[in-house]
Order: C-alpha cells, then sequence, then structure tokens
RNA sequence: GUGGAUGUAGCUCAGUUGGUUAGAGCACCAGGUUGUGGCCCUGGGGGUCGGGGGUUCAAGUCCCCUCAUUCACCCCA
C-alpha cells in the first residue's frame, strides 16, 4: 500500500486504463458535439489571479470556503480555478471578444478544483465540460445550451435525460421577490432551520431548495408571481422551445443555483442513479458577467457538466477507441529480428508489443495472450524459409505467412483504434 | 465545517471467548512441456494487520487518539 504521505491527496484520485479510455472517449464524445453545435473550443489556465473568482461568486460557497487559493514565490495572489465559466468570460473581455462576430460560442474541458469534503459524486478536483454563448439575449440562446447538454448525455448512453428550469427574474423583478420572500420567511423565523436562519440573511433565494423545511416553503410565494413581462415571455419561450424539439423539460420553482451571476434563466440535469441531489450539468443565463470583469455587459448563457459523474452513470461503457494489438514473439536467439519487425509494423500503424524481459516462448504468448489479438512468432523453420508464424490468439488458430506479405495480413487482421 | 460506517497481500475477503512462525481465492512469477498462451498440477514472491499510544504474561482481536476511505448534511459538476 506504501507510505501514507506518498498517496494521493484527499478528494483527488489516479485514473488508470482502462478507465482513462473512458474518460478520452468522454472528451471526444462532448467536444464532437460541439463542434456540431458551432462551438469553438478554449483553454484557459488552470488558475487565475484570485480577484477573476471573487469578482464572480464573493457570496457563494465555493470562492468563499472551498478556494485553492495561494500567494507564489513573487507574491502573486492565484487561485486554482474552481469553474469554468469566469475563466471563459474573462477571456472574452481580455481579447476584445466583444467586437468578434456574434454569438461567440465557446466550450472548455478541464480540470476544476473545490476543496469540499468528498464524497459520491464530489471531489477535490474533478473534471468539467461547458459552454459559453455570449452575445445573445434570445430564448433559443438557452435552448440550444440546454439541448447540446442533454444530447451529450443521451449520446453516452443515459436516455432521455430531464431539465428543470426556473428563471430567478432580472434586475427588475427579482428585488421585489425578494423582498416578498425576506418578509415571508422572516415572519415564520421560528420555523426554520438553522442553516436557514443564517440564509435569510446572505442568500434568501437559497431558502427555495432547503430539504429541511419543505413544508414551509411550499407556502413560499412563487417567482412566478412576480416575473416582469419580459422574464415572463423569456421563460416560457425557452421552454416551449425545448419542449418543441422533443426534449423532456419542466419548471421547478425551487430550483436555483449556487453561484450568484445568474440572471434569469437557471437549469439543471441530473439522474436518479447518481441520487437527486446531484446534477450532472447545470448552468444558466448570466447577462452582467462581463461587465463584473472590466468589459461591457455582454448576454450570454452557459452550463457546466461534471465528466466523473456521467461516467459514473452511465449504464455500459463507452465504445473503446484503442485498437487491437499485435505482439511479436522470438525464439531463443531471435530477439533482435524480432525488435525489428516489432518496429517495422508501428510503422505501418499497428499496434504492437515485443518482449523485453529475455523470456521464454511460453511467457511470451502468454503475455500476448492478455494483450493482444495476433502474435507473430519470430525464429524456426518457418522464418528460415522466409515465413513467419502469426497465431490468432482469440481462436487459437496459426498461419504460416510470408514475410513480405506479413504486414497486409496483419491489417486486414486487426480492427483498428482512433489512437 | 457537522454526523454515521469501514480500514488484514496488487484486488475481493476469512481470521472462533485475546493464545505459537497471519490465511484463502483471484492476480503475478517459475516449472511440469529446452517451438506455442488460455485449462490442469506443483512450487515461489508478496503483509510494519492504516498509524501512534494504552490494557495484558500475550493484541489483527479490547480501549483511546490520529489518519485515510466511504455515506449523509452543507454546497455543488
Amino acid at each position: 500500500m506504501g507510505s501514507e504521505e506518498f498517496q494521493t491527496a484527499r478528494g483527488t484520485r489516479d485514473v488508470l486504463s482502462p478507465e482513462t479510455w473512458q474518460f478520452e472517449a468522454m472528451r471526444r464524445l462532448a467536444l464532437r458535439w460541439a463542434v456540431r453545435y458551432g462551438y469553438e473550443l478554449i483553454e484557459t489556465p488552470i488558475f487565475e489571479k484570485s480577484p477573476v473568482f471573487l469578482r464572480v461568486g464573493a457570496s457563494t460557497d465555493i470562492v468563499q470556503h472551498e478556494r485553492y487559493q495561494f500567494v507564489d514565490a513573487g507574491g502573486d495572489d492565484l487561485t486554482l480555478r474552481p469553474e469554468g465559466t469566469a475563466a471563459v468570460a474573462r477571456a472574452y473581455v481580455q481579447h476584445g471578444l466583444a467586437s468578434a462576430v456574434q454569438p461567440v460560442k465557446l466550450c472548455y474541458y478541464g480540470p476544476m478544483f473545490r476543496r469540499e469534503r468528498p464524497q459520491a459524486g464530489r471531489f477535490r478536483q474533478h473534471t468539467q465540460f461547458g459552454v459559453e454563448l455570449f452575445g445573445s439575449r434570445s430564448p433559443l440562446a438557452d435552448a440550444e445550451v440546454m439541448l447540446l447538454g442533454c444530447r451529450i448525455v443521451d449520446a453516452a448512453g443515459l436516455r432521455n435525460p430531464e431539465i428543470r428550469v426556473n428563471s430567478l427574474g432580472c434586475d427588475r423583478c427579482r428585488p421585489q421577490y425578494r423582498r416578498a420572500l425576506v418578509d415571508f420567511f422572516t415572519a415564520r423565523r421560528e420555523e426554520l432551520c438553522q442553516d436557514c436562519q443564517t440564509r435569510l440573511e446572505q442568500n434568501p433565494l437559497r431558502l427555495l431548495d432547503c430539504k429541511v423545511d419543505v413544508a414551509v416553503r411550499q407556502e413560499a410565494p412563487d417567482l412566478e408571481n412576480y416575473w416582469c413581462d419580459d422574464c415572463r415571455a423569456h421563460i416560457t419561450t425557452v421552454i416551449e422551445i425545448v419542449a418543441a424539439s422533443g426534449q423532456i423539460i419542466r419548471r421547478d420553482r425551487h430550483l436555483v443555483r449556487g453561484l450568484d451571476y445568474y440572471t434569469r434563466t437557471v437549469f439543471e440535469v441530473g439522474h436518479p442513479g447518481l441520487g437527486d441531489q446531484v446534477a450532472l450539468f447545470g448552468g444558466g443565463r448570466y447577462d452582467g458577467l462581463t461587465a463584473n470583469l472590466g468589459g461591457e455587459s455582454v448576454p450570454s448563457v452557459g452550463f457546466g457538466m461534471g465528466i466523473e459523474r456521467l461516467l459514473s452513470a452511465l449504464p455500459t461503457a463507452l465504445p473503446t477507441l484503442v485498437p487491437d494489438r499485435a505482439y511479436v514473439a522470438h525464439l531463443p536467439g531471435f530477439e533482435r529480428q524480432a525488435y525489428l519487425w516489432a518496429l517495422k509494423l508501428r510503422d505501418e500503424g499497428i499496434a504492437v508489443d515485443a518482449d523485453m524481459l529475455e523470456r521464454s516462448l511460453k511467457a511470451q504468448l502468454k503475455e500476448a495472450g492478455r494483450r493482444a489479438r495476433l502474435a507473430l512468432i519470430v525464429g524456426g523453420t518457418e522464418w528460415s524459409q522466409g515465413n513467419v508464424a502469426v497465431r490468432d490468439l482469440t481462436q487459437g488458430s496459426q498461419d504460416v505467412v510470408a514475410l513480405e506479405e506479413v504486414v497486409e495480413y496483419m491489417k486486414t487482421r486487426l480492427q483498428e483504434g482512433e489512437l
């Protein structure tokens, strides 16, 4: 097991083969769909100057308590990114993408860091795929990002995902609702749990999704009755478009989200197998974000998707990208010839292994049987006649092939992979 | 940050009311077959019993602390 101090840090883990290939396949799947929907790929650093995140989520748990923040040797105050949106918005402003052709549709894929207590589907380092659509205030934009997310989930093998959606209103209507909410809960303060009493002061909207005070919250005023005409029209249209596409969507009047930059639309897609609390992906609209980062105000929508969660929820593994392998075994005295053949076959595009432990033919074939589909056996009478024995390790059959035909023979017998 | 459960070989786990050198299956290596894997047989390597302290003639086993894992809460992907 090894010494404790030399193990992965809490909430992090190694991913070994074959699981690594599942991650790789997932990444390709997500990017493939994003490209179909017209997105460009962006990569931002995994750490940013701390103010980038502080500015965007000052009141949220993930930047208040869960930050991996450090001061480097030069005195810079830096933070490992806890989410993708702030960083991508920062890049949008920094590179003047506001003057590019709108809308600007970007997607990203990479690790995120939050110092949380690990548990099922929750890690201190996890991988997110996300998209951000800048420059459109149309309900079509909201619908499009939701639908893209659902396509990826569905294509990965989780059929018929269900979107839960809500509108938090805008600068005009949300303050009124907020006041009504505070009034309502203040009057019934004694009935609230400890957490909710503090939420009442810090983030009243959060009272809506408390799992303890379900009875009280049922009676709380509904956002729907406070939406202004524009907000009402917006969320209504979003739901109509998504539904018209055949995608399941329903409003959840208790859905609010943790990042406080959201305006109007917020949404989540969960999965029963993961427990109802955790979302596969979630996001919303954040019309004021770029303004907070020193740019002009640009309407935008996006989501973040938890890759570890999605992979662990899949009923069956993703198709593998790994090609069939071959193994070049040898009789005593033919190590060098065998190795040269392995090199030649690799140059021909075939995945090939060869013995590096000076093992017996028996041991070589044993290893080959575990990791390869075909084994070449170099040496002996076949070799002296200009041939080589090729053994099919799944069937147990064996052919003698002329050396000049080996490459072609192998290519037709082995299934190619994407890697 | 709060609460519960669990830590014995690479993996999955036995280990009787505390009692000799801590076991099995799988995996790994070698031999049986000096030109052929998968089955079978034989042998082998591999463990500070998570760590520290305590009780005891004696601790994997009992007690305390600690660390890790895990589940739930908080929050979130």
